[in-house]
DNA sequence: GTCTATAAACGGATAGAC
DNA sequence: GTCTATCCGTTTATAGAC
């Protein structure tokens, strides 16, 4: 039992050393995207050999996933201030305008979080997509995918801190006081509990067609933002007109209707707080505004058409290094 | 003059070959994914060696885009028999349907022309977006970017015949009387003013509001498609319920706004076409059924989640053959 | 001894040169 | 067609610190 301050310390050790691999994955997503992270440019950036790596994740699929994490909660941070605006429609215009400035001001974690791989994005979505039926749901897609214990307790950018403030903001505000599933253990669960939570107090105030399913339009309305998002990051040409333009049709579109005074051409109300971007008027797609478009959200990810590492041979003739394909690892168990 | 007919043969035997080379790699995409398309492995399935290729396409980023030229015109395909439909909102609602469900039925298709690359995507809309202030503006973006003459001749499966037809319905269609530029040449485009087409004869009828941007509310309203698209492909638990109450919902969002009775719960009207899925009831995620909802698109891709090629010695220890890295191939020009 | 880190190696895959 | 250089994820045997 004397030896016990030794233990500790050498816990605190490796857990400092896999905060530093994951800092290192971080950086190397944001910068050059998912498809560059490797085992071994891992190992380079943080100066261990690649085998290390394995001595604190299993794989580079774990590493990934415990990215994601981070990713849910630096969303999940985006909106907790918002769950104070009191009226619902209002509430959900803000996080749509937060869902689509985080996006874009952090392109590639986006990516990560929402277009990559299907098992990173259902890791988020198996205990949302639930949620308004069950309340306890969180996590029940796949069990074990996000077993790191404490993967989410970092986000993306360490000055925001994530999970502890917005549990508390959560539970603290009243008007959010649907049961908040296991904020800290899935923040992407949280973060679609925030929207649907939104919605329901939306419909229970008579403003959405009763016969209306909830999940339904959630799941629409969710699938207009990363849309939006979606073609934003891939589209070189999109949109024509400012983002927030068209952020805003789409919010009056889908939170408009059932007024009986539409109100159509200024749709601007009171925006109850500071609240995010969006107050754009006509000019013309500002291009490298984006990242200004985001709120509180800091360190935007580096936007993927700038070659990150121009190594002194870079540059093939006519492609792009554009190919992703599936490398290696398929052994299981060696002859020994 | 005598050998005419000897560079006739040798032209065609060309022609032949390019056309076997676009067949294998379709093939393989549609099969196993863009990632997975290399030259070898073209060059394996239709037995010629790698370099062969290179004699009939500059790289294969040329092969790609060939490819994308096909899928915009198989896309432009689904939407030609239902510009007769007189109604532009109801063309608008079948448009929307009939999108979405090319997307299910060939994910990997979508997946190339939309969701891969921005210069695959921005070579179709670099013709589109133009298209509502500008006329003949098709394949305007990147010049050259589409060059291959007779790249679009031939439809991803190869049974429809895409752009012949095509172009006679639109300029024999009264409905669609405006300019449609160049249809043969950017099918993407041309798919895209089909849409504006409808929307634009929504505005003129007094059913959109007057001082709505046209632009913007196209380009949010196909947002809105490719988010339900893009979340289906990408996400294993989207959407909960069935894509056709979705797709529903998100066209009455966007479509029954102007009208003053919204008729919320119910809203099949006449549908006066035979036209694309959704007759949807309330049955849960069909999941394989997806590629049911297609409507006269044969030769649906095979759903990403399969292993194309499984390996004899399938099977790792933790993870899945996910990575998506960009192997090797960062040299250009070695020692020698 | 125990835990950590590493070098070396394996099996695979690719693009491009020859 | 083959062959080389390069890269990948992962494993194992080995060496060192406590």
């Amino acid at each position: 039992m004397l030896c016990m301050g030794i233990v500790e310390r050498k816990k605190r050790q490796k857990q400092a050393l896999r905060e530093r691999i994951l800092d290192a994955a971080r950086r190397i997503v944001v910068r050059e995207g998912f498809a560059a992270l490797s085992m071994r440019k891992i190992a380079d950036a943080i100066e261990y050999s690649p085998a290390t790596l394995y001595l604190h994740f299993a794989s580079r699929d774990e590493i990934a996933r415990a990215l994601c994490a981070e990713g849910y909660a630096q969303l999940l941070a985006t909106f907790v201030p918002l769950v104070g605006i009191a009226d619902p429609a209002e509430r959900l215009k803000a996080l749509g305008r937060a869902y689509v400035a985080f996006g874009v001001a952090h392109p590639q974690t986006y990516r990560l979080i929402f277009m990559e791989d299907p098992s990173y994005t259902g890791a988020a979505l198996g205990g949302a997509a639930g949620v308004s039926g069950a309340s306890g749901a969180s996590g029940a897609g796949q069990p074990g995918a996000l077993t790191d214990k404490d993967a989410a307790s970092a986000a993306m950018d360490p000055a925001v801190d994530t999970t502890a403030s917005a549990t508390a903001a959560i539970s603290a505000d009243p008007a959010a006081n649907l049961a908040t599933p296991a904020t800290a253990e899935d923040p992407g669960a949280a973060a679609m509990h925030i929207m649907l939570a939104a919605l329901e107090q939306l419909r229970a105030a008579g403003r959405l067609p009763a016969s209306m399913d909830a999940t339904v339009w959630a799941e629409a309305f969710w699938a207009t933002l990363h849309g939006i998002v979606a073609l934003n990051l891939t589209c070189p040409v999109f949109p024509t007109a400012p983002l927030d333009t068209v952020v805003g049709v789409a919010l009056d579109a889908w939170l408009n209707v059932p007024q009986p005074a539409p109100q159509q051409a200024n749709r601007r109300t009171a925006q109850p707080r500071g609240v995010v971007g969006a107050a754009g008027a006509r000019k013309k797609k500002p291009a490298a505004d984006h990242a200004a478009q985001a709120s509180q959200v800091e360190s935007p990810d580096k936007p993927d058409n700038v070659p990150p590492t121009p190594s002194p041979h870079a540059g093939s003739p006519t492609a792009l290094p554009k190919k992703p394909v599936s490398a290696g690892a398929k052994r299981k168990s060696p002859t020994t």
